[in-house]
Order: structure tokens, then sequence, then C-alpha cells
DNA sequence: CTTCAGCATTTGTTCGGACATAGTTTAAGC
DNA sequence: GCTTAAACTATGTCCGAACAAATGCTGAAG
């Protein structure tokens, strides 16, 4: 019991791989309470010190619990997230390559239709302020594609911001109106280009495109913001990378 | 300098919020070195072990990088990761709803020509095990998508598994191998149904149609799986929600 | 001038101790 | 018997100290 001959490194490390060794094959099962940290100090004749920072390796996999006069809960016997995605900036988020920038053709405040209402998951009639624009590439002529911003018509003041078109509106709307997101989503399906994009998008109406939609829900105002953006073929691609969750080896 | 009165929690955290300030105005700019531990004990009036634990936070948002002999450096000004996107089951990932299955059509080991080189990111010539195959719903009758699996030929095996169809085949190669997976790809773009899936999809060829390819990288063999999946319009949308990172205050 | 050994610096690991705080249990008092 | 206060338990916070390990610098040897 105890040590491992075989792990030669930090001793909280040896001591947390045997607790999630004990954990994962059932000895404390979901529910039970680990043994106090004193006890796991006898056992592994370490300091109160040592098995705390074992400990908290245990608890950031999410397999424990721990309160005061109470006990350490185990509350899963393998970590929940196999793959995470981070994203560090809304430019990475937005997958569009740094050198694009999107150009307004037109803005106005409108109502949902039935149709609208469908894509933006709002209910029909609901007003917004639409932001028409081309995105477009420094580096080819074509357009990325179209892209329609839905904003509550309160924040219809982020189209005159000087940065505008360069700056995610999102963000915009985070710093003038003091909103804070609470989740995005995002949503791709396979669509055609409509007549009315053929010539704006160049090219022809009906062919395969890609369509993006993101909504944004802020704790304030609730879902605030909604992104369409339609793609022709051939000139853009969702790429997206996971990795299985490392658990923090320390780097 | 140092302790702030209006705050009453616990040391460290007062500590690391100062700490986060400095950065974030600019008092230790991103490359610069930060205090070393003794210098901030002295600062604010610590034991080094409350220091490392203000230092631990602020680590974990991941705006320095430590290391022995070297000391604390400055890698950002505020934290990077704006959303999270965890997936906790390859079903998720794979975004089919429960009650989906693959009907396998045909299979083949093959020499990757230019093109499938290109679409796999692999070099021409390199020999794959394909498994063509159809996934179906059980609610409705026409295909959800059409799948092309590449293994490596070493890996062909998992076609003789009786789980195949429903488990994933990344999985199964994980568990008959050993092989586990480093890293997971995932790549949407627009595409159009070829002549040839225009039978059993059940649509009309040339119709806009979504591709999605995943590819999955293992430690022992490298690249050893990717998948090609062609939906036509209508069918099939793939879905995801990012949250905005917590930030670890304690549960 | 280059190379390498040795030293100083800085963070990492571990020990031992003390008190604070939050939950739980027990016991006293009505 | 119920309510409330005290005692107990377990984790949280904080201190002081020592040594280990990785890095960078300096000076001596070739």
């Amino acid at each position: 019991m105890g040590r491992n001959p075989a792990f030669s490194g930090p001793r909280y490390q040896d001591i947390a791989a045997s607790l999630l060794r004990d954990i994962a094959r059932g000895r404390y099962p979901v529910g039970r309470l680990l043994p106090t940290e004193v006890e796991l100090c006898e056992r592994f004749a370490a300091s109160r010190h040592t098995v705390r920072d074992a400990l908290r390796i245990v608890t950031e996999k999410g397999l424990l619990v721990r309160r005061r006069g109470t006990g350490s809960v185990v509350i899963a016997t393998a970590p929940p997230n196999v793959f995470t995605h981070s994203v560090g900036s809304e430019e990475e988020w937005m997958r569009y390559p740094t050198g694009t920038f999107r150009e307004t053709v037109n803005t106005a405040e409108i109502a949902a239709d039935r149709k609208l209402a469908a894509l933006l998951k709002c209910e029909p009639g609901k007003r917004w302020f639409r932001i028409c624009s081309v995105r477009r590439s420094s580096r080819i002529p074509e357009p990325l594609g179209w892209t329609e911003i839905y904003v509550l018509p309160a924040y219809a003041g982020v189209v005159k911001r000087s940065d505008h078109g360069t700056t995610p509106v999102h963000r915009q709307v985070e710093k003038m109106f003091g909103e804070s997101i609470d989740r995005a989503q995002l949503e791709i399906f396979a669509s055609h280009i409509p007549a009315k994009l053929a010539r704006p998008l160049r090219v022809a109406a009906g062919t395969p495109a890609l369509t993006v939609v993101r909504r944004y829900t802020g704790l304030k105002s609730g879902m605030f913001e909604v992104t369409v953006t339609i793609h022709p073929e051939n000139r853009y691609t969702y790429s997206m990378e996971l990795r299985p969750q490392l658990h923090a080896k320390q780097l």
C-alpha cells in the first residue's frame, strides 16, 4: 500500500495517481467519502500539505467535492470530459483568417417573419436591427461570404462606431452596453445560394453553400445577437481541433 | 500598496487579484518578469506559501509561465480563453442523435490518389483501408449521409467486430490496438453531391451538401483514421455550444 | 575564443505546526 | 420532546523552514 516504487516523480502526484486508481477501481464508489486528510497522511506517510496537493489534483479532475466539516465526497469514477476545445479569441472562433473584414451594405430595423424567426429561434414578429454586409479578404477578389447580423434594436448603436467592420459585433455590444456573454451557440448546415445573393457574392444562384449561424446569449438581455453567414463553395472551411483533456500534468 | 481593505476574503485571493490588476494595467507587460516569490512575500507581507497560492491562481488563468531558475514570465495581460467547448462522449462530438447507425456498403484497401491525399492530408500513394457506409436513422427513410472511413491497413480488423456500425471506429481502434488519441481535428465545408452518391443518398446529383472531415491522430501511429461524411441539404446540422471560461472561482 | 565546471538565483517539493471556518453531532436547558 | 448551545470533526488558510532541481551567469582552463 502507498508508495509505488516504479514512480519516481513528486510524491503528491504519486498519491494522486493512487487515489485515482482506487476511485476508478471502485474502492471508493460515487457518493462515498474518501478517508480524511489526516488518515491519508498516515496511510501514505506524507505530510498534510502533500496529501492536500494530491487531493487538489483529484478535485481538479472533477472526481471530488470537498467541504469543511464533511469530508471529500466522490462524485465520479472517471474524468467526465473526453475532449475539449478552447477558443482563444473571437477571431479564432469566427475562423476568419486575419486580413478579412466586413463591408456593410445596408442596415434596417425589421420584424422577424416566420421563416426568419425559425432561423433565429425567436418568436415571429420580434423586432431586430439588421446589418447586411459582405465579408472580404484582401487576398482574393471574390467575397468570402454574405453576413446578416441581427442585434436587438437597443444595441443598434454599434454600427456607428469607427472600428465597426473589423471588430466582432458581440464584443462591441459587450463594451458599449456592458452586456456579458453567457453562452454562444454555433450551427452549421448545407444550403444553397439565394437568387438575391448571386450577384453580390459573384456566384450562380442555387449553387452549394455553407450557412453558419451564431447566437449570442447575454446575462442582461438574453439572446441579443444572431449572425447568419452564407459562404459559397470553396471559399470557406470551418476547422476546429479537439484534444483529450490533459488533466494538468504540470506543464 | 499591498492589502486591499475592501477585500475580506482569503489573503492569497487578495494578492492574486492585485497581481491580476497590475498585469492588466501594464505594470508588468507581456514578456516581462514578475518579481520573485521572495520579493512578493516582502511586498505583501505574506509567507511564501501564500504568495505561491496567489501565483498559482494567476498561472491557472494563463497569464504566467513559471520556470525554475528563471522566474515568472508574463505571457498575457488578460485570460486568453474566452470560450470553451467540452465534449463528453464520442457520440456528442459526432453530433449524431442517438438512434442512428452506420450500414457498411463495401470495404477495400486502396492507395490515395492526389485528390484523396489532399482531402486526407497525407502523401499521395499512401495505403488506407476504406470502409464505405451509409448513415441512417430509424426515424426517416432517407439516409443522413454517406460516410467513408479511412483507417491504416494495420487496423482493418475493426470491421470484423460485432459492435461495428454502432460504436465509433476510433474507439474500436483504441480498444483493439491500444492506440490513444492525441488530438482530433474537424473540418466542415460546402460541397455538392457527387454523381455516384445520388442514388444511395436518394437525392439529385450536384445538389448542395455538407462535407465533414474528422481526422484522428494517435500517439503510436500518427494520423490513423480519417472520416469523410457527405450530408445532403436539410438532413444534418452541426451544432455546438461555447461558454465563457468560468475561471475557477472556488466551486 | 570557446568550453565547461561551479556558483548564484529562482521555483518546486516536502515537512511540521497553528488557528479559522463551516458542518455535524451531542448535550444541556427549557 | 423540542430548541439551542457547545463540542467535535474535517477542510481552509497561513506561517516558518529546509532541501531539490532547473536555469543562467561567471570565470577558469584549454
